[in-house]
RNA sequence: GGUCCCGUAGCCAAGUGGCUAAGGCAAUGGACUGCAACUCCGUGACCACCAGUUCGAAUCUGGUCGGGACCUCCA
């Protein structure tokens, strides 16, 4: 298996670091408002990241966390005239409930900051013990010039950083570089800390939490590409100093979704959230998944479309094999194996472990479609449908399709009975009648 | 101002040195079919432009034009 790795700029091979196990976090949301569709492509991803490799017998832990102390938390707070755990629990809530709205797990370590905030404050304690951090007047700043390598994952030079001139300027730091640990607070929720009462920086975070559920260097750390600079740069940086390690072994980063050619941002510009996202779930996982993930996508509402008709004619074809060998009881058991399938199996496997590509995974989901329906209508025998069936099963698994395909019930199984039946006699008039039952349950 | 990414058929999109440049949508011709739906088969690209490296480039290098991102919270 390959995977990019943004920290070295290349394809490399993936070894983890126990064998057979996969130690992966992802950055997760602060959950101060809803999530908008953007939002959604690193959960899809990574979610399918996840499925790969327990496909792969892998045995994942994948940890993503809420950030859930933020000055955006605290404005709402404020602004709706709620405490920030109302807020926060709210829109955990909502989240929870638009990951799985996008057919991806909930079923993952999730760390709240809050409960964390021991560690966080032990670790900024520790950097500055190590003089990589100075405190004034109640803040705390990581002290960057301190840091070799520092831009390793971004590929920036503090020099460059500088000559920006963009940073804003605050007399207390040393360096405009140099990012707050922790931060002193007049209003809102605070915590006791020996610099004084405030709230942590949002780049601790994460690598006190990822040391804390893991204790040592973990595979892949997943996020927006947006994260890069500063966000996982920082995370770095401390890491470097407190753990002698980059934190992460693989760095994944997936591209933004924009809407039209435009980014689709919080602050600025057309925003479609997912909860008000009407359309179905696996048309919508096809669509994000179908462009590689470091690429950009520009979201417009007929490239989605598209992926949703080709979810129905995929649909379509599984609900037929499905049917036809639910009707033969060849439902379970072993599948004969067939040349082309094996061929499609193994497309799929060399697109995903090539460093994920979904895109051509989607191809061969597609070939198996094609070809499926082929076998369905040449008569083939049901160990070859039952073979078709259950590379479906597979390629559905990774990819987070779901569908509710049950077997029949008998009055159903006979419906269908009697509908063949009235079109061998040509009996129209009952055949339209029993195909429109079937048609409206959904069975055909 | 600094750093970086991208430009493949009407649209989406894979491919990053080597057979006839995947796949999907749209279009169009055909097959199948009681009707309809579905499905299958066929038909399309001098890879933005220019120059260079190479036996050979969409793929590497330089330049031009065009689009975008980051340097500030942002997936």
């Amino acid at each position: 298996m390959k995977i990019f790795n943004s920290y070295s700029n290349k394809l490399e091979e993936f070894i983890p670091v126990h064998k057979g196990i996969v130690n992966m976090y992802v950055c997760g949301p602060t959950v101060y408002n809803y999530i908008h569709i953007g939002n959604a492509r690193p959960v899809i991803f990574f979610d399918t990241v996840k499925n790969y490799f327990e496909f792969r017998d892998y045995k994942v832990k994948f940890v993503s966390n809420f950030t859930d102390v933020d000055d955006k938390i605290i404005t709402k707070a404020i602004e709706l005239e709620l405490t920030e755990k109302e807020i926060t629990d709210k829109f955990i809530s909502a989240f929870l409930s638009d990951v799985e709205k996008v057919n991806s797990s909930i079923d993952y370590i999730k760390p709240r900051v809050t409960n964390y905030m021991d560690h966080i404050i032990e670790y900024i304690g520790i950097l500055v013990d190590k003089g990589f951090a100075y405190v004034v007047d109640g803040d705390v700043y990581f002290r960057v010039s301190k840091v070799k390598n520092y831009g390793i994952l971004s590929n920036r030079k503090i020099d460059d950083l500088l000559v920006g001139a963009r940073i804003e300027i605050n007399n207390k730091k040393e360096n405009p570089l140099d990012f707050t640990l922790w931060k002193k607070t007049d209003v809102g929720i605070k915590f006791d800390s020996p610099f004084g009462e405030g709230r942590p920086g949002w780049h601790t975070e994460c690598v006190a939490m990822i040391d804390d559920i893991f204790g040592e260097q973990i595979d892949i750390h997943g996020g927006g590409s947006g994260l890069m600079f500063p966000h996982h740069e920082n995370e770095i940086a401390q890491s470097q100093v407190l753990n002698n390690h980059s934190l992460a072994k693989y760095w994944m980063h997936n591209g933004l979704l924009n809407i039209g050619d435009s980014k689709m941002s919080k602050s600025e510009g057309e925003v479609i959230l997912v909860k008000d996202l009407d359309v179905n779930p696996n048309g919508f996982r096809l669509f994000t998944l179908s462009t590689h993930y470091r690429s950009p996508i520009n979201y417009t509402d007929e490239a989605l479309d598209v992926y949703i008709k080709e979810w129905e004619k995929i649909l379509r074809t599984y609900s037929a094999l499905y049917l036809k060998l639910d009707l033969s009881d060849m439902l379970y058991g072993n599948g004969k194996i067939d040349p082309d399938l094996l061929t499609i199996y193994k497309e799929f496997l060399d697109a995903m472990d090539n460093d994920f590509n979904t895109a051509n995974a989607i191809t061969a989901l597609q070939n198996l479609n094609k070809k499926a329906n082929q076998l369905l209508r040449s008569k083939t025998e049901d160990s070859v449908l039952l073979s078709a069936k259950k590379l479906f099963d597979d390629f559905f698994n990774v990819l987070g399709l779901k569908h509710n395909k049950k077997p029949l019930s008998k009055e159903d199984k006979d419906i269908y009975i009697l509908w063949n039946k009235a079109r061998a006699e040509k009996d129209f008039d009952n055949a339209d009648k029993y195909r429109n039952i079937l048609q409206q349950k959904g069975i055909i």
